[in-house]
DNA sequence: CATCGGTCTCAGAGTTTCCTGAGAATCAGC
DNA sequence: GCTGATTCTCAGGAAACTCTGAGACCGATG
């Protein structure tokens, strides 16, 4: 399965010291089509900054030898200027984080979800002029739009009311349209990545979603039995 | 999300012995759209003015070599006339500041505010004549107008009595009407750089702003759960 | 047609987020 | 220094959101 192509590829530093996270982000950003290296402590960053000469960089902050404000800090005082989205702990403290959306930089608390990664991406590589043309804001399939900047959706130029899971699901739909996802997939996406539960929940929130943007023919959202959904106008 | 463009790019020349104000002012400049060099001392200042030929100048009063006014003055020795926006410290004295505020040149004391800077700069560069045309006084959305100028604000007609607070963060909403900013973005803006509360304070003065401007039907001011606010008509 | 696995929908409990009023602390002008 | 305006924090209550479990529904298969 191809991913979606951008053209040219744009480069990811990962650096976090777990494992975990380094492997769950390079696999994901990898099959978005980024080309990814990774580093699983502050020193080694630094070097891979240099050697790999990323376009955005995803920085944990708690590491052991140097943290990922001081590593941000090393990196601009030579002049360098690549963007970088910090990794926190949830309870980390808001006034060490203030600060940190100026600029093209951003921050998201772990445990996150692999959609909210891809977003938060384009979004700092939009404002930094690094991305794709074809990287916009507005996404489309037939009569359903959805805007990141606006953060607004629209069916058949209606607007749509979504919560921020139905927001997530649909994008991560709306991105893969014509693809037929998994539950597991969806879950894996759409979800943080320690969310315990199970499949219902997607089937919940699909149901959400229908009432919501299915009102309307063609319906867009379908049913693959067995296989998963999928958003497409044939039936 | 693109920066809402200048064209063509203005240049500015940030001058800071504090690295930290040089890497903030420069970041965020860079996101408006502006076209950013530094210098970390006075006599630095002086050579990067001749070979980055800037549009303004935010100039540190307070510098190890030379100081900030001795900068201004060689410079206008020179018959060079770039306007200048003065940083202090709050405690300096106002006296220091007379006879070099004249002339299309401003100050603004430490710490300040995103918004501020850029609302500054942008009343400099207009009385200068080096604004672009585009960059107008009076800002409006459906029936909401702010004006930097005369500094009022109307909804529909009637006048609205914001404190300095609830300037700042209405005019911040209005400049990006429609998009949608996350509460962080918001303080790194509309706050001092050194504030260290949280994000309730973004929605205590959007509570104050909905009682002054949204009494009225459409109701302008938008909260977006789990994401942030922003200002439009739309439901 | 009966059966069975897969899917859909709904209600409700638990959680999170948001709003607002009140009060303390600070600041500015007289 | 007094006074009123402004800023900020805090906390209770309201509203929105999430998730689960149960039962209805559907489609394929024999």
């Amino acid at each position: 399965m191809a991913a979606r192509e951008s053209v040219p590829s744009r480069k990811i530093l990962v650096v976090d010291d777990e494992e975990y996270i380094t492997d769950l982000l390079s696999t994901s950003l990898r099959f978005q089509g980024f080309e990814v290296a990774t580093a699983g402590a502050g020193l080694e960053a630094l070097s891979a900054v240099q050697s790999f000469g990323p376009d955005l960089i995803m920085l944990d902050v708690n590491m052991a030898d140097i943290d990922g404000f001081e590593v941000c800090r090393r990196l601009r005082s030579d002049g360098d200027l690549t963007p970088v989205i910090f990794l926190t702990a949830k309870d980390t403290k808001e006034d060490m984080l203030s600060g940190f959306t100026k600029g093209g930089d951003d921050y998201m608390t772990k445990p996150f979800s692999l959609e909210e990664v891809v977003a938060r991406i384009q979004a700092v590589l939009r404002r930094s002029g690094t991305a794709p043309a074809d990287d916009a804001t507005v996404h489309r399939y037939a009569d359903l739009v959805m805007d990141d900047d606006t953060h607004r959706a629209t069916r058949d130029g209606e607007l749509v009311e979504l919560s921020p899971t139905e927001w997530k699901l649909l994008r991560y739909l709306l991105m893969n349209a014509e693809r037929v996802l998994s539950k597991s997939q969806i879950l894996d996406h759409v979800w943080q990545y320690d969310f315990g539960g199970d499949a219902s929940s997607v089937e919940t929130y699909i149901s959400y979603l229908r009432k919501k943007i299915d009102r309307v023919d063609p319906k867009l959202i379908q049913t693959v039995r067995g296989v998963g959904y999928t958003i497409r106008t044939g039936d």
